[in-house]
DNA sequence: GAGAATGTACACTACACAGTGTAGTTCTTA
DNA sequence: TAAGAACTACACTGTGTAGTGTACATTCTC
């Protein structure tokens, strides 16, 4: 069955849709609950009887975006495997989570608000932050293994994600860039683990 | 004297002045013209016999940051002087510049808009790059000297503006977080140019 | 010090939009 | 097929705000 969901809920996924879509094209403040309702095809008391207010919405949205987006399982360091393959792969996952479209969209719409809105602003800070803390422990535990000794440890993990970021990530968020091509991913994760490693090892 | 200015003059300033801080902390949306009037102690009547509307206003703003900030000296290669003397002289100006306070100003107010308003991203994104053209002219002279040929000319220069951006200009613009102390310019600087120059050279 | 330019106070229009209330329609389910 | 749940159309309130018009005050310039 195509539509195996009850009226309700269809519904409903039609408004998460069209916030979500209206949300990143337009921001908060200028979207409006009329349009959500119009692009979702339902009324607009309708929008309202299953959220109660604009910002909630909102705010479940951020939710959904980020639970959608966060599925992405730890990578221990592993002595066994040479730095340069658990490097590559630490940063293929990692990637492959910035070009995520699901990511893409709940960071545009969460910047764009949180830069005027702090308090949303800090809640992002420590979730992302909590986020980047994996590659820190990676990178502790290779140093505790005797290698990559000459990165800091403070800096060296937010040198390689931001690496990323610079190409597969702010174009994108700030300046509505297409995602990477697959050639341009492989050749800034392999210019990324190729300069970390020349500078660390 | 310390107001040389007609009348008018100091509250064309002002108005400026206040539509700075508004939009910076609010965004275009959230901020109303008579806010800005209140916080620049002047009519709402004066505010639109300077600006025309409000988009206007904010236009002339944009404008007015963006040549303040952008008043940046060319830095030409020079074969005498050792790579990374050069390379630490052309991030420190980067470095400089990032943290200005009227660029991260400028920056706030522009992407926090540009996220929903393409025309004026695509102005940026047009106007940064050619900023970005003056990294990628000296690599290629290095390149021609024989220096640093393994970096790939088209990555190397976003590489090394990315790396100081991920420390001194994504957090503040997008997070609000305090421009970075002297101390810790300083790392990210010659870490930037030994991972650079370890896996250039 | 007169006249022009500029600023101020304030009232006002027009509009967009968040959110509500209601009467009636459609869908689901037992 | 009947009853309840959910959806719809639509009218309506209240508020915030862009922008204007005007009569009067202040400042500048000659």
């Amino acid at each position: 069955m195509n539509l195996p969901l009850k009226l309700t809920d269809r519904k409903r996924q039609a408004i998460v849709d069209a916030a979500i879509e209206e949300f990143r094209v337009s921001g908060f403040e200028s979207t409006s609950m009329d349009k959500i309702a119009a692009t979702a095809g339902v009324s607009k008391r309708t929008v309202y009887n299953h959220f109660p207010s604009k910002d909630e919405l909102f705010a479940q949205i951020l939710h959904e975006l980020w639970n959608s987006s966060m599925a992405q399982e730890h990578q221990p360091y592993d002595p066994a495997v040479p730095m340069r393959e658990q490097l590559l792969s630490l940063l293929w996952k990692k990637m492959a989570m910035l070009q995520d479209s699901y990511f893409l969209d709940l960071a545009r719409v969460a910047i764009a608000e949180s830069i005027h809105s702090p308090e949303r602003a800090q809640e992002m800070v420590t979730r992302l932050s909590r986020k980047e803390e994996e590659a820190t422990a990676w990178l502790r535990a290779a140093q505790a293994d005797g290698k990559l000794l000459k990165a800091d440890p403070v800096l060296a993990p937010q040198m390689l994600s931001g690496q990323l970021k610079t190409f597969a990530f702010w174009p994108q968020v700030t300046l509505n860039q297409p995602p990477l091509d697959a050639a341009t991913q492989k050749k800034v994760v392999e210019a990324t683990v190729d300069m970390f490693l020349a500078y660390a090892n």
